[in-house]
Order: C-alpha cells, then sequence, then structure tokens
DNA sequence: TGAGGGCGTTAAGAACGCATCAAGATCCGT
DNA sequence: ACGGATCTTGATGCGTTCTTAACGCCCTCA
C-alpha cells in the first residue's frame, strides 16, 4: 500500500486530506510540526510526503531538507505564499511540486497521482535477471540453474519472482509472505524455510552453502547477484 | 545539452522564455501550434517540454498526449485558466507539473529545474548514507564497515536503521529504544549501551575510540558522517 | 576526597530462528 | 475416482542472538 505522510498543522485540512486520500486507498500518517513529521518518517518511510511551509516549530523547508537527505520519495509542498523566491527555495532543496492554498482536493489528489506516476520508475529493469550461474527471465516465467533450465512449482517460481524484483535488496520475510500467500500468512515463517530448502535443492550447487539464495537471519532472504 | 521544447502562442512569452533558457544553458525549440509542436518534438526529442494549453488549433492537452505516448521527458503545462477539472485532466493525461499564468521567471525555472533533476535517472535509486569508511543502504538493507560488507544481527540493522535515517542528527535515547524494541522499554539504556558495543565492534576501525557512532552522554547517540 | 551516575565491556543462560526431515492433507489432470 | 505432485504442518537438532547481571572506568558534584 502506498504509504503518504503529511507534514501540517492545519487541522481541518489534515482531517480534510486524511479522509480523502484513505478512501482512495492510501495509508496515511500525519504531523503537526517539522520535527514530529522527520521522526515520523524516519518511523515509516514514506512513498510520498506533503508538507506544509507554515510550521510552528521549524521552516517547512527544513523538512525537505531532512526528507531529502536520505529519501527519494516525491514531496509536494504546501503553502499560503504566493511568495516567488519561497517557491523556488523550496524546489531547488527538493521539493517535486509547489500547491498554493487554496486549493481544490481534486487538484491535490491529481498533482499526488502525478509525482507517485513518476516516483515509480515502471519496472524498466531487464526482464531477465543474471545471479552467476542462476539466471531467472520474468517474462517468460522461467528460471535456469547451474545444470540448465529448472522445474519450478508455482510457489517457488513465486517467491523466485519476489526476489528478483529486487536483485541484490533483502526481502523480509513479511513482505514474501504477504506477495505470495496473502496478508494473513505474515508470520509463517516455518513456509519460507521449507520452500527456500526446496528453492536451493534445484538452484543452488552446494544447497548447504547458498551462494545466491542468502539468508539474513531475522529479517529475510536476498538474491545476492 | 539540455533540450527543451517549448509549445506557445504567446509571442512575447516565447521570446521571454527563449532569452532566459538559452542564457542559462539550455537548448531551446519553439512552436506556436499543437501539430506544430508535436512535429517539432519527433524532430527533436526533448528533454522537457513546457505547453501551452491554450493553443489555436488543438487543446493543449493533445500534445500532452501525444508526447506520452512515446516520450518519458517531464511535460510542465502553462494555462491562464485555474479551473481545477482542467487541472486534474492535464496531470493524468501524463503532465508533470502545472503552472498557471501569469508566473513569475524564476518560479518556471526553478519548476524546470525540478523537473529535469528527476527526470535524469541520475542516481537511480540509492537512499545510502556514507559517513566515512561506514555506509548504510537503506534499501538494500546493506551495510560496509571499514573491511567491506557486514553482517548484522537485525536489532543491530534496526538501530543502525534509525540512525541513518537521521544522518548527523543526535537520536535520543528514548526514540531509539521505542523505535527498535517498543514504548514500554523506554528506560532500558542497557540494550543501547550492549548492542552499540557490538556496532562498533563490527563497523568502527577502533571500537574503542568510535568515528561514526557517537555517545551524546546522558541523551543519546548519533551517526557522524 | 568520596559517592554516585552514566557508560563500555564481558560473560552466561535463555530464547529464538534456521535447516532439515518426514508424514499427512490438498490439489490437479487423467 | 485415482495417482502424482505440491503444499502444509509438526518435530528435532543446532547455531545464533538477545537478555540480564556484574564489573570497572570516567566524569561530575558534593
Amino acid at each position: 500500500m502506498t504509504r503518504i505522510l503529511i507534514v501540517d498543522d492545519d487541522e481541518p485540512l489534515l482531517r480534510a486530506l486524511r479522509v480523502n486520500l484513505t478512501a482512495r486507498g492510501y495509508q496515511v500518517d500525519t504531523a503537526g510540526t517539522a520535527k514530529a513529521g522527520l521522526v515520523a518518517a524516519g518511523h515509516h518511510p514514506p512513498d510520498l510526503a506533503i508538507v506544509d511551509l507554515g510550521l510552528p516549530d521549524l521552516d517547512g523547508i527544513r523538512v525537505v531538507e531532512g526528507l531529502r537527505g536520505w529519501s527519494r520519495a516525491p514531496i509536494v509542498v504546501l503553502s499560503a505564499r504566493h511568495s516567488e523566491p519561497v517557491k523556488v527555495a523550496a524546489l531547488d532543496a527538493g521539493a517535486d511540486d509547489y500547491v498554493t492554498k487554496p486549493f481544490g482536493m481534486d487538484e491535490l489528489l491529481a498533482r499526488i497521482r502525478a509525482a507517485l506516476r513518476r516516483g515509480t520508475p515502471a519496472v524498466p529493469d531487464a526482464p531477465v535477471i543474471r545471479a552467476g550461474e542462476v539466471t531467472v527471465d520474468l517474462a517468460m516465467k522461467r528460471a535456469t540453474g547451474p545444470d540448465g533450465e529448472i522445474r519450478l512449482t508455482p510457489t517457488e517460481w513465486h517467491l523466485l519472482e519476489v526476489l528478483a524484483r529486487n536483485p541484490g535488496r533483502l526481502v523480509e520475510h513479511r513482505q514474501l509472505l504477504r506477495e505470495v500467500w496473502g496478508p494473513q500468512y505474515e508470520t509463517e515463517t516455518n513456509y519460507l524455510r521449507v520452500h527456500f530448502a526446496n528453492l536451493r535443492r534445484k538452484l543452488e550447487r552446494d544447497p548447504a552453502r547458498p551462494r545466491h539464495l542468502i539468508t539474513q537471519p531475522g529479517i529475510g532472504y536476498r538474491l545476492e547477484l
């Protein structure tokens, strides 16, 4: 689910945004001050941030800068001021859009859609992932191991697919379970152990000492390239 | 050189834009009608397009759609109309930004910079925090110390992650404990001491004299960049 | 100078996570 | 309905990680 963080101290607006965004399927976090916003972002990294420039404690531009220090999520700035230097400063600090109050909800939603649309690179990645002697062809739904093409069961393929879509990246237990089995199975880490054992037997040269299907104990698994 | 295509029939504005943009090192193409704009774009694919909605022959949204059919270059829409449905339509058609006339040249230039910045995948995706010989890759969930990649336990990674999301900033004991262990552990500063000792052993060259995992006595810890 | 608090370090047992195996249960095409 | 493949579930052994407690150090303050 797409996670949106709103940093604003305007209570009525906050409520309106929350209602509209949650109704459209976004998960919404809110913060009333700049500091609380940065803490919240650290706590739950957002996929998009909406930042009001007029905050009680710090200038909203500080929030933009703080987020840009580690996150590339799009940032939409809200402000009651038309002042051009302020707009320029906010955009150059790393904001992606600047909306002047008052604005219509539909416009803001459209701008959020536009920002998220270009945020996700639409999976332009190569359809075939190579990891040493292991290859995964996402388009063809085929995989090869050290001894050529491999026959995978549906669950095994699904698992491998999720890993291949995040090449080299660590994928947490929860994400794997949610994507393959569904949200209600998020605790069944046993499934992962069993099926990863089978996967390793099929496409690792030495299943006991895996080189590509790596376990990160307590966190998740990763397809090492 | 960055190539910008302007599709607008407002002659004075066109001249002003051309002067300002060329002065800043952009290569500028112009077209006075929608059809001419699409032809010009096909001739010299732009890195960014500025499209006025009020064109003599076709609605500017047609230009946006036409460009989006084959190009992913950012598109900034200009319009004299504040009408919200029009804004929504333009953004959903694939525009990246919407600027209402009259606007200041500095603002438009800032919005162009912002659009180009995210348009170029200059950094594909690297929320990587560098702190000297220590690096933390939040997306990959990987960390490296002076001797290359490091294996971290779940708790150690969680701690390091919180610090990395607040680069250079001081993070209080309470926040760390709440984030990693939960609100009811806010007083267990012992946990912090033990796990920070382990972290330092793994990624400080001289664990006894830490250079990056800094203690702020009585307050918290900080990831020194 | 002595007491106290915060910090770093260490060590040991408890708790947890992982790999593996094997036995049902379930799903599928024939 | 049958047989094979696949998935679920439980149990075991092993290694790792977390918790907890104890000790010594340094700094501050009385």
